[in-house]
DNA sequence: TACAACCTGACAACAAGCTGACAGCGGATC
DNA sequence: GATCCGCTGTCAGCTTGTTGTCAGGTTGTA
């Protein structure tokens, strides 16, 4: 997943970067409201999901999720809360949030919280997922094929996930690096090529093919 | 097992403290209401069994045990009650404890309420449970192969349980310290890799493999 | 044909994981 | 209480795996 933790305590911050990137997402952070707002702003379908403090020196979460919902987008927003301020919950949940947590909570939580947001916005069941040949299983992100796991590496189990995402719809090679990097990650596209050569090859015996569109991306339908 | 003992009298919780650890299981205390509850929500996951003590200096126990199951969580509790207050019995048990006790008791008996609540909780059979070549006695944390018991460790034993309990899914790192260590134990990845390490030459005789899933985990299917 | 886009084998840099050695600790023994 | 012994965590140095870049080749298109 693409998230976007939006957090001021630094502690908290560096320690969510580091547990979620153990988890195998792309994260990036922000520690206040005006380079949340910024970051969003620039690509507002960027994120998968954003991690929001609501208490922000320079303002209120909120202000972001009232205006990521005014613009009608459907990223999905996970506030979190001081406990001493519960009673907002129902305020939060109406302004258009997932969901919430109070602080302090625990990673494992998070984790699921994060998971079920993501599915309910893509409407994917919680199960393993169909895809060709194989089947995603979504929480560990691996993917199976007659009952054995696929050998994949990290950024070739992304590049997959994306493609399942799209449905068989073309993806862009700027989408792409979008779901496999971090904002400030410097990459080149040809990274993004020397990957999908990888898993081609992986794929072939599965008999999935990843078809370029000259110019354009990559399209692998199921 | 990981076990949160929730008691105010100093002498009966140095003495469960250490009579749980030595029959092996990872302990964390609390001598307060109020540090129970934030111990518990801090990691809601945490703990298999919370031994709790129903009067305690700032509130009753059973505050945490309604909010335990108010989350809807399925930490099991057992609650300690003294003698007098036996008539609490029914409300406790509507209130969600699996179990109670009322003091004084024998630590034999705790062990064994312990244990059945624990296997309530996880479904498991009572009898010795078949991990590849290998049998297991819960009970006992001992692994038997044809009839001879396997020499391992203490941590050696507790690793390879959460790996039958893990049902051949991938176990985060993180997964395997939060079972071998108590939360203030400060401790290095590596020393989870070390063990492994141990652990791998002991199954290798009984054909079982632990195989390393990189920036994940561990994974062992029997 | 000329050019851009793309593919791919090789490689270097880095990160993750493994392991032998060792020291601290606690329990057991005398 | 002195000594021994086994268990365990740390460390350093090593091995292994991953990934981005590059260069040179191939393909598609105008």
């Amino acid at each position: 997943m693409n998230l976007l933790i939006v957090e001021d305590t630094p502690s908290l911050l560096i320690s969510l970067d580091k547990h979620l990137r153990e988890q195998g997402h792309t994260v990036d952070l922000a520690s206040d409201l005006g380079t949340a707002l910024a970051l969003w702003r620039s690509e507002p379908d960027r994120f998968d999901v954003i991690v929001l403090d609501e208490n922000l020196p320079d303002g209120l979460g909120s202000t972001l999720l009232a205006e990521i919902r005014d613009a009608n987008n459907d990223t999905g927003v996970l506030v979190l809360t001081a406990r001493s301020q519960v009673h907002d919950k129902v305020h939060l949940l109406d302004v258009g949030a997932d969901d919430y947590m109070t602080k302090p909570f625990e990673f494992p939580e998070l984790d699921a919280r994060l998971r079920a947001i993501h599915r309910r916005r893509q409407q994917k069941p919680g199960g393993l997922e169909r895809f060709g040949a194989l089947e995603f299983d979504r929480k560990q992100s691996i993917f199976w094929a007659d009952g054995e796991q696929v050998p994949l590496r990290h950024k070739e189990a992304q590049l997959l996930e994306a493609f399942v995402d799209a449905k068989g719809a073309i993806c862009t090679k700027a989408r792409l690096i979008q779901k496999l990097y971090r904002l400030d990650d410097e990459v080149s596209e040809n990274a993004v090529e020397v990957h999908i050569g990888r898993l081609r090859r992986r794929l072939a015996s599965y008999g999935l093919r990843i078809e370029t569109i000259r110019g354009v991306g990559y399209q692998c339908h199921a």
